[in-house]
DNA sequence: CTGCGACCTGGTGCGCGCTCCAGGTCAAGC
DNA sequence: GCTTGACCTGGAGCGCGCACCAGGTCGCAG
């Protein structure tokens, strides 16, 4: 028995609400959740690892749909060179927002700086 | 005369859509904008070169309410104290960006290895 | 057996950040 | 004077990423 882990858990162990984890896992994004005999479900701990990584992408601010993907090709048995493409597309957009937001900081120094010394 | 710009280049040049910079004036994020007799409105240099500052902070992730309340600190006459602690704050939360984004990088970084190995 | 709380499904609502539309006005070119 | 096209206002619509709700089920404590 590989250690269960209620749905409300699991919402607190990943700092996710239920509604967000019945999302996602409708989404495609997680799951499917197994299931016990009531029908309710219960996370395994790679489930609880998995939402983890899904989250860290989430936070740097990808979209449900590459979320998705994501998902989708990790979860594939084939097209390695797909998947890799994927991820180096996502990485991309990554460091893109990477750029942005350094950019947006040297902006808002340049104002502390100025304000700073009236 | 200070070299007005019409609406259509303003858009133009900003890469926003007129219906943006009506949305943002309305906002308070920008402007106001003069207007020529007929009611039409005239951007100058300054108001391209902030548009063009909000952008670069939109583009960062920050949301509206930030956008205007960095315009209207920025505006104020007094408060230079307050200004700086905003300025801070807000800058505390784009760390916090690149923050999460680099951890996502991370864990994009891993999986490509991954996968780019088999 | 009863009560209770955790969980279920299906559906609706919501805030954000635009985007689109209808119906009208204005100014320049022919 | 007439057309054309850029622009105006007010308001409705939309996609995303959830949050919320009603009405029901399950299983354990007492």
């Amino acid at each position: 028995m590989p250690h269960l882990i209620a749905p409300g858990d699991a919402a607190h162990r990943t700092g996710l609400s239920l509604d967000t984890l019945r999302y996602y896992e409708r989404e495609g994004i997680i799951g499917p959740i197994r299931r016990d005999t009531g029908g309710r479900r219960r996370y395994t701990e790679d489930d609880v690892a998995w939402i983890g990584i899904v989250t860290c992408l989430r936070d740097a601010g990808l979209g449900i749909d590459d979320l998705r993907r994501f998902t989708a090709l990790l979860a594939a048995e084939n097209g390695h060179a797909d998947r890799v493409a994927f991820l180096r597309r996502i990485r991309e957009e990554l460091q893109e927002r990477l750029r942005s937001t350094r950019a947006a900081l040297s902006v808002l120094d340049d104002k502390i700086d100025y304000y700073g010394r009236h």
